[in-house]
DNA sequence: AAAATATGTCAATACTGCTGACATATTTTT
DNA sequence: AAAAATATGTCAGCAGTATTGACATATTTT
């Protein structure tokens, strides 16, 4: 006859907070980013973006003039990975690649009046999402949900 | 003669504040996120699971009994991206489905003790990192940030 | 009996990530 | 000057997760 081993069981309870701290914390992260992403999705979708095109874009308009290995560090991708969207994001007029002049190696990497309009575009509801979210704090509150996001980084 | 045009001019200059609120804030929200998923996806790794398998596990443990449709409307993800990690979830023991007993085309989504042991691993470390991020608040700092993260959701 | 619902499955496709290998140009080190 | 290291680009192949649309089955509702 065959035994239920014990991890084979069935449980009817939910897991809780006592089980998992900050259980609610994790699940309220899943949706608030999950919902922050949708935003621009629908407008990148049109174009044949991606997330990956709108996070290039994002960065290389933050600081024009990285080069290519800086951005790798920063998205934390493989070079094959980010040559696809980079190579998309140029053909598309976007972003543009200049010779590093102290080391020509290097391909600094600026954006484009027409890049700059489309992140601006794209991070718009993004941007409006954030200042609902922070709405009616006062300076203290909203530093302390600033914080917060920092300590959220690293290790 | 060609001219460039307006928009393949090339910028220089960092985007600002200036030209979108929150610019810090969807950084920061970029980062935090992209640690709060990186930690969990290690021990995945090692299953052949992805961070898919995670989302289900999570909530059929939060909510044992749930249907596919239910989740589907939690996960916004198509019947079809479900199927796969599902399947292989039941396989592997972490999750079992029951026929429903008043509606008896529906299948109820409960976690194995199995199911119940991986996710409590794989949310330990999240859990780790929000009471880090909180650390040191006093309750009514943290109920800020709770109330950023809820007012984050939705639309 | 017909229509609607819940689920499962098929085929085809897209995006984004990965590894490993190799090529080129350039700079740094020896 | 030659060798080694660096920055970038590209190739082939693979995996995970998402999509759409079509169709099948069982069950419940109308």
């Amino acid at each position: 006859m065959r035994m239920m081993s014990e991890n084979e069981q069935i449980l009817t309870t939910p897991i809780s907070e006592n089980e998992i701290p900050q259980l609610e914390n994790i699940e309220l992260l899943f949706f608030a980013y999950r919902d922050f992403v949708s935003d621009p999705d629908k407008q990148l979708a049109h174009r044949n973006f991606g997330r990956a095109h709108h996070r290039v874009l994002y960065f290389v308009n933050r600081s024009p003039g990285m080069t290519v290995a800086e951005l790798l560090d920063l998205l934390r991708i493989t070079k094959q990975s980010l040559g696809r969207v980079l190579k998309q994001l140029i053909e598309a007029g976007h972003i543009v690649q200049n010779e590093g002049k102290s080391d020509r190696r290097k391909r600094l990497l600026y954006p484009t009046q027409k890049g700059r309009d489309l992140i601006l575009e794209l991070s718009q509801p993004q941007s409006e999402r954030l200042s609902r979210a922070l709405e009616g704090m006062d300076m203290d509150e909203k530093s302390k949900v600033v914080e917060f996001l920092k300590r959220m980084i690293g290790n």
